[in-house]
DNA sequence: ACCTGTGGCTGATCAC
DNA sequence: GTGATCAGCCAC
């Protein structure tokens, strides 16, 4: 075993190998199913007695040390006198808290977790992907009336079948159902995956086997799939799900993790099965864009995607004491929160209250010069919070246990080692097993900042987290003085990073080891990227272009998904120019523009807008009759479809109407909806909206010709 | 039932 | 018209 694994703080106390999950009977009992080395699953009961913490001594208590204000922890014979203490207690005047999640109670106390001593590929991954009969493309079906069409199954070792189902034969649909049922039973996977199988697959099938009078009996004890109302906050996204629970397996859903991969990059375009598989380069080209795929190539995608997404959710697996399904939808503070309990719990010590919440200044943001700049160099401090709680000492008050500071320090030490073993691995699997493990400590560390000014973190400290950033702010100061001084012009900061001309006859070299002379120890900088050019536009917004010509853009203004394609297009053209000291192409870049939208050359797509929505419709109507909010097109075009959308749903529509200015709520159309044949969209006004986003960037085009004039 | 943080830009709507 | 406010998306 890697000497990582050994730490007790990051994985737990007890090392049995290949448990595969994790379940509560209801009652007294956690079922525990492991792999046995000829590959078969057991499974056998272990006593579970749920606990919770209180700052008053309830019947039976157990006495914690420390002195802080849950100390006393009890525990009950079974799940109903628990939930009958908690009904109770929520009446109570002192505090008290009680983790809801049995399997968490259970790993907590025990110190097990998932996976240990497996690989990736030990674990049977099974993939699903349901097509419903005459379904639009695009739109979800109507599950009541639409049969299945037909469902393909695949799994990790490559099998795959097609189940078809006969239009025409009314026993079928019940036929295609009973032989899912069989395949899963058979074939035993640990996970099933899916593209959107939460909100679509499953649910379809739910509705179908209902209707077929017959149930999902998938669980690993041949108890049926169920299904309840949850939610899943992905930055600053609220997605509302059915959560699935199957006896003995996770559901793993793939339109989840694209979302959760997206938060780090910014760059998929949609997260439908095909455009995430044209992002990871998993299909050739942008053909059969508004199409699904047929199903048995679906399942394929979805099991590269996985393959792709899923090795940092089995390291983490290892470390939190969570199901799979729960390591993927919990959030990072929420995580390190679990690993807080689990070491207080094994040290019998007592958990301090919930901190006191308020609010506090974050990074140093700021903008200097906007504009075309040649020439310009970026430096950032590595790792700049961690870095500053580890060297200064501003860790949680209330972690007497040292716990904080202890998993952070090892997070650093473990994502060094295993960086490089990532590169001195002598096979692709090594590598991938060691690049999955940097990345979680990676995530892991970057989480301890954010855990300091988390509401519900026990351990949590506002202080310490206003502290941290203070003296971000300090440094950050700090470094731009000096690179000032030094003949440097600053072009852009933010947080932890400078965007900068050099001075004159100056090498990496000499700045590196000048700055490294003012930073305190501990405090490291990287002078780590040289660009051609850099288009600053406003703070934490601007573009680069780097010596091998590549272009990035950075910021809402530049890059959001929520401009229309033409126009994010237009604008990344126009950029480039900008960039490349092309700006004479303006104007025929503009004129092309306007062509291409009057000759009407372009399908609905590409003007469209599609944004998410961050509330249900339900919740939209009632903020909108107590005016506590103002109309929007994404929400009227949802609701006059009729469909049942929810929270993080996308709604793509487009603009009608002849006036240039026009009410976009009451103008707007779902792009399903367009005609291609009777085109309605709006020309005036996408046109002046090309021309407003020309004039605002064009002006920078007279800036290219005379950098020198700017002030800085 | 669920939840890392703050800072910043833009477009749409609406009250004035 | 103008400014305030909100929602959505993004940087770090």
């Amino acid at each position: 075993m890697d000497p990582q694994f050994a730490n007790p703080l990051l994985f737990g106390r007890d090392p049995e190998p290949c448990i595969v999950a994790v379940e509560f009977d209801g009652e007294s009992s956690a079922i525990i199913f492991s792999r046995q080395s000829g590959g078969t699953t057991t499974s056998r009961r272990v006593v579970f007695q749920p606990f919770l913490w209180s700052a008053v001594p309830l019947l039976d208590s157990e006495n914690l040390s420390g002195g802080q204000q849950l100390q006393f922890l009890t525990r009950y014979a079974d799940w109903k006198s628990f939930q009958d203490q908690r009904s109770a207690l929520r009446a109570a005047d002192f505090e008290w808290y009680a983790i809801t999640d049995p399997v968490q109670q259970f790993l907590t106390l025990s110190g097990q977790t998932l996976f240990k001593q497996m690989d990736l590929a030990d674990v049977r991954r099974m993939q699903i992907a349901v097509v419903a009969a005459s379904a639009d493309p695009g739109s979800t079906p109507h599950a009541e009336r639409e049969a299945i069409s037909s469902i393909a199954v695949s799994d990790s070792s490559g099998w795959e079948e097609l189940i078809g189902v006969d239009a025409q034969d009314a026993a079928s649909e019940r036929l295609a159902l009973q032989r899912l049922n069989e395949i899963i039973a058979d074939r035993d996977p640990d996970v099933i995956e899916g593209h959107n199988i939460f909100k679509f697959d499953i649910t379809y099938l739910l509705t179908r086997a209902k209707k077929n009078k017959i149930h999902l009996t998938w669980g690993r004890d041949g108890s049926p799939v169920t299904a309840r109302a949850s939610r899943i906050q992905i930055a600053e996204k609220t997605i509302q799900y059915p959560r699935c629970a199957i006896h003995g397996r996770h559901v793993v859903d793939t339109y989840l993790l694209a979302q959760l991969y997206d938060v780090g990059t910014r760059e998929l375009d949609g997260f439908g099965l095909q455009a995430v598989a044209r992002h990871f380069g998993l299909t050739p080209d942008a053909s059969g864009d508004l199409l699904d795929p047929p199903p048995v190539e679906a399942v394929r995608l979805i099991r590269a995607l996985s393959a792709m997404l899923i090795p940092s959710y089995f390291v983490q697996a290892q470390i939190f004491p969570y199901g799979f399904q729960d390591v993927i939808t919990r959030g990072n503070a929420t995580r390190i929160n679990a690993l807080f309990l689990r070491e207080y719990l094994r040290e019998r010590h007592a958990l301090p209250g919930f901190p006191e919440v308020v609010g506090f200044e974050g990074g140093y943001t700021d903008i200097f010069f906007t504009g075309v700049a040649r020439d310009v160099w970026h430096c950032d401090v590595a790792s700049l919070y961690p870095s500053v709680m580890l060297q200064f000492g501003l860790l949680p008050r209330a972690d007497t246990l040292g716990v904080f500071r202890s998993m952070l320090a090892d997070l650093r030490q473990y994502r060094l080692e295993a960086k490089t073993r990532m590169r001195t691995a002598d096979n692709d699997g090594d590598r991938r097993k060691f690049d999955a493990l940097q990345s979680v400590f990676k995530i892991l560390i970057n989480s301890f900042y954010g855990y300091l000014g988390f509401a519900q973190g026990h351990f949590a400290d506002f202080a310490a987290a206003a502290e941290v950033t203070a003296k971000g702010r300090e440094l950050l100061r700090l470094m731009v003085d000096w690179l000032s001084n030094q003949g440097a012009r600053v072009i852009e900061i933010d947080t932890d990073g400078i965007y900068f001309q050099p001075p004159e006859n100056v090498s990496v070299e000499i700045l590196d080891s000048g700055m490294r002379k003012i930073l305190p120890n501990g405090i490291e900088v990287d002078f780590d990227k040289k660009f051609a050019a850099m288009f600053s536009y406003k703070a934490k917004n601007y573009a680069l272009l780097d010596e091998d010509g590549k272009i990035t853009l950075k910021g809402a203004a530049l890059k959001s998904r929520g401009m229309e394609p033409y126009l994010r297009e237009f604008l990344a053209q126009l950029v480039g120019l900008l960039l490349e000291n092309r700006a004479g192409a303006l104007p025929q870049l503009h004129a092309e523009f306007i062509t291409a939208l009057r000759s009407r050359k372009w399908p609905v797509s590409w003007i469209a807008k599609t944004e998410a929505l961050q509330d249900s419709l339900i919740a939209y109507q009632k903020k909108i009759e107590l005016s506590a909010r103002n109309r929007s097109a994404a929400f009227e075009v949802a609701l006059r479809s009729g469909h049942e959308y929810q929270a993080g749903d996308r709604v793509s529509y487009y603009i009608t109407g002849t006036k240039k200015k026009v009410t976009a709520y009451d103008h707007a159309r779902p792009v399903a909806e367009w005609n291609p044949a009777d085109r309605d969209e709006n020309g005036d006004y996408y046109v002046g909206k090309l021309d407003e986003l020309y004039k605002k960037f064009s002006i920078f085009a007279a800036a290219n010709e005379s950098q020198a004039d700017f002030q800085f």
